[in-house]
DNA sequence: GTCTATAAAACGATAGAC
DNA sequence: GTCTATCGTTTTATAGAC
């Protein structure tokens, strides 16, 4: 899957973060990450100390990739309203979900403190930062005064993860365009 | 966890429930399941084929519960406004998520057709459920008449699932009670 | 740094006695 | 209907040669 051009450690890492956002962490076996990463078993555990520490990797890579994404369409240009309607549009392959998001309903990873870490820590960013623009737009005078920016913010974050999930299920991504196409709508009704 | 009261069957079928709700499909164990029911292996082999055959059995009960739930709520009295509130604003384990929502996130279950079935019904017939009443809100002049029914369905549904994921990351229902505030404020801007 | 061999445990299922 | 014994596989990790 990965060409040997690349580190073996940096393959690794690729093959992991693919495979957690593919099939989760309890699903992923060591073996299957080294097949996908051309590596072999002593590459593996030369490289990280075994599965856990290799996945908290990954996923601290996935985070920090996520974060930036999101950062570029929340702080870059336009309106607020225009930034948050931004946010739930962009391209999203709706189907494969969060590759944070699904951590949650993995239990071997809500046992382990050190994989729930970067979850937790992107998640509660992603909220704070959708509730900074929120607050942008009421200051502005661009949202309504009334609106809690707090749970606006997580609203918007909850209709794209829940967007995610309807879609899975349909097996098909147009439950997501549709939570996202009634969301802006209503969003849209929020202008002061 | 479960006395033998109740019949080995059925005992079966609420062990299975409870951890396919605690822990998913793929990390529940034939093994924890007998154990959770208080059966042996051969009673387990007796009244069921297999692990799969139990698990599709123990969700199509658990889509049945949801769907009375969901249906209690959306289709009793007052006005598609309040119906639609009450539905995103009833009491929900919200750090246990969504017993068939969480599905969609494993691995073993999206390989199965058997086991994906009653997730899939489940949930379309949650969305369309909703834009029924979202229909005859707008059919009352109760809603806007620019609201999309079925957009607006996915958008509560999505509200409910995203605010379970939002929780279960924080470790704290507090983000899936700010999640649906945020929808309900929005909600009732929608109002004719 | 990478390889192969090995190991202890858990998994899902089957066999056959009772 | 329920029990115990057993099977073949997979999982995660370690050992030790190269």
């Amino acid at each position: 899957m990965y060409s040997r051009a690349m580190e073996t450690r940096k393959r690794l890492l690729a093959a992991t973060r693919e495979l957690l956002w593919e099939r989760g962490y309890a699903a992923t076996s060591p073996k299957v990450i080294q097949a996908a990463a051309s590596a072999g078993q002593g590459s593996m555990y030369h490289h990280f100390h075994g599965k856990e520490d290799l996945a908290v990797a990954a996923l601290e890579e996935s985070a920090e990739a996520l974060r930036h994404d999101a950062q570029a369409v929340l702080s870059g240009p336009g309106t607020a309203l225009e930034r948050l309607e931004g946010y739930l549009r962009r391209q999203r392959e709706s189907l494969r979900g969060c590759r944070m998001g699904r951590m949650t309903y993995d239990a071997d990873v809500l046992a382990s403190p050190a994989l729930m870490a970067p979850v937790t820590r992107t998640m509660d960013w992603l909220v704070e930062t959708l509730a900074g623009v929120v607050r942008q737009g009421v200051e502005n005078g661009e949202l309504r005064e009334d609106i809690d920016p707090e749970a606006l913010a997580c609203t918007v974050a909850a209709v794209v993860q829940g967007g995610y999930v309807l879609a899975r299920a349909h097996g098909d991504t147009s439950p997501f365009d549709a939570a996202v196409d009634g969301a802006v709508a209503l969003l849209e009704r929020a202008a002061a």
